[in-house]
RNA sequence: GGGCGAAUAGCUCAGAUGGCGAGAGCGUCUCUCUUACAAGGAGAAGGUCACCCGUUCAAGUCGGGUUUCGCCCA
């Protein structure tokens, strides 16, 4: 027993399995097989750094996936790689430089990207890592990077076919803006949040009438640079005003009122105060009213040289003056608790500063169009089906996408401009250039190739744009880039269209709706038939998993406490499908404890049946019909959820299948009589539907028994099982059993205690019972059997339609007895009642199906019987 | 404000197409180290299925409404 432990020890196995699958080069698919492909593109990690529980979960959705669909004979695919993630991974490099002093300005752009490129290839051998611990069956052996020369040169490829086709341009507008990482961030890269606050109410002097308008901002600062105060034109209050003009306090300037619809009057005082350079809305409305704009803030949110003396204030440092000032005023009517609406940074969690700036923006309307239509007529199919609502309203309400960052790290924009033609931009902030720059207009230039010489006049005086482009415009073409698109490439040509996209519903827009918008554009094809968005993460008390809040816990350390397939089953076991998952550690001691426990089986079979044959022979048992029939009802359901993506399901019906049916009955059933080779034939069976789960343990399971192929990867999905035989009996004997364990608890009796029983039933069912009297006696610890006798000593009873069964035991409580059985009496008596009365409405036989009905009857039958079987006894004692 | 989802045992969750006494894991309690497994075995207790109304012979399940919680968008 020395090579069968009683104890499963990941520890060894694990690592050695991946080595060899990876010697083996299982993952690498073969181009010249004739099976159908199968593909699954990984959602590519992010370089940041480690791996967490929600990458556990996403990867071992995949693997699961990719495993059971090589093993029902499909030639799988499941791409590698790695997102380049530029703001992430520049936010990290720089604290990690300035924890040593170094600012990147003084580093520069060339020897800073240095920096991060090798903290990518440190980060990348750690999460290549992350995920062969995990078993993830990924090909490694076409690993992709986003930021690679070859990527790279897609991306570029990517971002002229667009500006050719008009579907790019540069404009003036107010984008969000990142005062900590000094970069645009796309309206999907905010996270909205609510936060306690103030609304303050602020007196502006209208000039000719002396008297005051009260205008109500959360924002106090942006003030300076009003340039408006607007009303509804339908408010009553305010509606004589509009063309007036107010003295703006502090800044003494003179600015109008006018009115627009847009204003609630409901809201504050119903007069909003009206800053162009730095609200979204405001923007759009002082374009419309043809309203000044101006900038009173630089890039990092502190105050610039147009306010005065607040010049070089952080921004929550000049509220708290500018409020000081108003009051002194008398200027400030009141301040009230307010909840406000806060736009965050996604990456660094700083507020959101809106910001005038020109940006490169992609027109998605045109993109969107046939993207809506592949979900609506289900050529690529959403599970769970409620998401597609989200998606849907996204995709109609689509606005432009801004894909220029102010960052060193991705991929340069490329676009270059001519000195001495391109008029560098008007600094003045308030003369905006709203429309977007032509086709070709004159000093620029958009090419994939690195451009020397100025079209236009000659001159060699030229320079590349300085922004990069957002990462999700890499991302986007991940499931053709990766296959080698634009080339016509075997790969390409095998794998794309993708099959199945595995994520969180947490990027359905940043990255799942892009990609699939960018595969109708580029290939004219759907990227992924599939989508399946599963669970996020949340610890115990339901909140989210993050590295800020310290409750994300390192997968790692679960590894290598519990092993890998551990934490993956009992992350399957706890995630719902339409929920998210309230992680705890119990959760994956459950997965531990159900490794042992099929490795223990194993353990058993081994013993007993190492040298049987796994082929399935003619002459078998009852006992193995009936395992077989309930192992074909296992594979049915499992089949079936795996068809909808329904992991969680499949990982319950494992277990409940291998614990309570397969170890508790048939593995006690076969070591009274030994299995005619079914045990070891269906132990392989059911190591193959759960490999895809637990591809470790499941793998050194099947070395050990030396089961035919050469890795269980390699073996075939099972198929259904005739059977022959009428199992009906074993029912009947397991419940018999599980009568006599019952009344044994009852009693108090020790589990070691053999009892003396008399069992009174039919003919038929009596040979049976004597035909496998062992059974009976080893699982419900019986010792003498006695058939069709009298009872005349103190017993407790069994009663079943068919069967009386007599349990002597010397010194038992007869009242305690009968009461148990007077109180089964009632209970009986009043579901036959209710069994009666629905069978004599005539309502419920005209319209119950037969199948019911017959059900029913039947139920009132053995009632009848165990009720007339308790009765005598009551009787007797 | 709009939309989506959830509410079932102390806790975390299962419960297609309405139809046997509503299930599991964890926790609690009792008995037990019987040579596959104490990371185990055998039992038990524990539920007005959030609330109201309706449809139906029959509702945890279907429809309408209410309450509470979560998420997304504005």
């Amino acid at each position: 027993m020395k090579d069968f432990p009683s104890k499963y020890d990941p520890k060894g196995i694990e690592d050695k399995w991946y080595e060899f699958w990876m010697k083996e080069k299982f993952f690498t698919p073969d181009l010249k097989s004739k099976k159908e492909p199968y593909t699954i593109m990984i959602p590519l990690p992010n370089v940041t750094g480690r791996l967490t529980l929600g990458h556990v979960l996403n990867n071992s959705v995949q693997d699961i996936l990719i495993r059971q669909k090589k093993l029902t004979g499909y030639e799988t695919l499941w791409m590698a790689g790695m997102d380049h993630a530029g703001i992430a991974t520049q936010v990290v490099v720089e604290a990690k430089l300035l924890e040593k002093g170094i600012k990147k300005e003084n580093l520069g752009r060339e020897k800073f990207i240095q920096e991060v490129w090798k903290w990518k290839e440190e980060y990348a051998q750690v999460i290549r890592t992350q995920l062969k611990k995990m078993g993830c069956a990924l090909d490694w052996s076409r690993e992709q990077f986003t930021l690679s020369d070859d990527y790279s040169k897609k991306v570029i490829r990517v971002f002229v076919e667009l500006f050719n086709k008009g579907l790019i341009y540069r404009g003036k507008y107010i984008i969000n803006w990142c005062p900590r990482c000094l970069t645009a961030l796309s309206d999907e890269q905010v996270e909205k949040e609510e936060e306690p606050g103030k609304l303050y109410y602020i007196k502006y002097p209208i000039i000719k009438t002396n008297n005051f308008i009260t205008v109500a901002t959360t924002r106090p600062e942006t003030m300076l640079g009003d340039t408006a105060v607007c009303v509804n034109p339908q408010d009553k209050r305010y509606k004589n005003s509009i063309g007036e003009k107010v003295l703006l306090p502090i800044m003494d300037r003179q600015i109008p009122i006018i009115g627009d619809d847009y204003v609630d009057p409901d809201f504050g005082t119903g007069a909003l105060k009206v800053t162009p350079s730095h609200d979204p809305f405001d923007f759009e409305l002082a374009k419309k009213h043809d309203l000044e704009f101006i900038n009173i803030m630089n890039p990092d949110a502190t105050l610039n040289e147009n306010t005065k003396e607040f010049n070089g204030l952080e921004r929550y440092e000049a509220r708290k003056k500018i409020i000081e000032k108003l009051k002194e005023g008398g200027l400030l009517e009141q301040i009230e608790d307010y909840k406000l609406p806060l736009s965050k940074c996604e990456r660094c969690h700083t507020a959101i500063e809106p910001r005038i700036s020109k940006q490169w923006f992609v027109k998605m309307k045109p993109l969107a169009k046939p993207a809506i239509k592949v979900v609506k007529d289900g050529t690529i199919k959403i599970y769970p089906k409620r998401w597609i609502n989200l998606y849907n309203h996204w995709m109609e309400n689509i606005r432009d996408w801004c894909i220029s960052r102010q960052l060193w790290w991705g991929h340069r924009i490329p676009v270059y401009y001519c000195r001495k033609c391109y008029s560098t931009e008007n600094t003045e902030i308030n003369k905006l250039q709203m429309n977007a720059e032509m086709k070709n207009p004159k000093g620029i230039f958009v090419s994939t190739t690195k451009i020397e010489k100025c079209r236009d006049c000659g001159s060699t005086d030229i320079y590349q744009d300085e922004d990069v482009l957002d990462t999700w415009f890499s991302s986007w073409i991940w499931p053709f880039a990766t296959l080698g698109w634009p080339d016509d490439t075997k790969d390409f040509r095998r794998f794309y269209p993708t099959q199945t996209l595995a994520t969180g519903w947490d990027i359905i827009y940043l990255w799942v709706a892009r990609m699939i918008m960018a595969g109708l554009e580029f290939i004219k094809q759907i990227p992924f038939s599939n989508v399946v968005f599963h669970s996020m993460i949340r610890d115990e008390k339901g909140m989210k998993m993050s590295k800020s809040l310290g409750n994300s816990p390192d997968p790692m350390d679960f590894i290598d406490k519990y092993g890998a397939d551990a934490l993956r089953f009992g992350l399957q076991l706890i995630t719902p499908k339409e929920q998210d998952v309230l992680f705890s550690e119990k959760s994956i001691e459950v997965g531990r404890k159900f490794c042992n426990k099929l490795w223990n089986a194993s353990r058993l079979v081994w013993n007993n049946h190492k040298d049987d044959s796994d082929v399935l022979s003619e002459n078998i048992s009852i006992y193995d019909e009936w395992i077989l029939n309930e192992f074909n009802k296992l594979l049915e359901s499992i089949d079936n959820h795996f068809s909808n993506f329904e992991l969680n399901a499949i990982a319950r019906k494992i277990y409940d299948f291998v614990w309570h049916i397969f170890c508790d009955w048939y593995l006690e059933f076969i070591k009274i009589v030994p299995s005619k080779g079914v045990a070891k034939y269906l132990l392989k069976q059911i190591i193959i539907v759960s490999h895809p789960f637990m591809p470790f343990i499941t793998e050194e399971i099947y070395h050990k028994f030396n089961f035919s192929k050469k890795s269980i990867i390699q073996e075939n999905w099972p198929s259904h099982i005739e059977i022959k035989k009428d199992i009906t009996d074993i029912s009947k004997i397991k419940n018999l059993i599980e009568e006599i364990r019952n009344i044994r608890g009852l009693f108090n009796i020790n589990p070691k205690e053999r009892l003396n029983v008399i069992i009174n039933t039919n003919k038929r069912f009596e040979s049976f019972l004597k035909e496998n009297l062992d059974f009976l006696k080893e699982l419900a610890g019986l010792k003498n059997i006695e058939f069709n006798k009298p009872l005349t000593m103190s017993v407790a009873s069994v009663i079943m339609p068919t069967l009386e069964c007599y349990i002597i035991l010397s010194g038992i409580d007869l009242s305690k007895e009968k009461e148990r059985l007077t109180k089964e009496i009632q209970f009986l008596s009043r579901r036959i009642d209710e069994i009666k009365y629905r069978l004599n409405n005539p309502m419920y036989i005209n319209k119950a199906s037969n199948e019911v009905r017959e059900r029913e009857k039947k139920r009132l039958e053995d009632f009848f019987k165990k009720k007339d079987g308790i009765q005598k006894v009551i009787e007797k004692l």
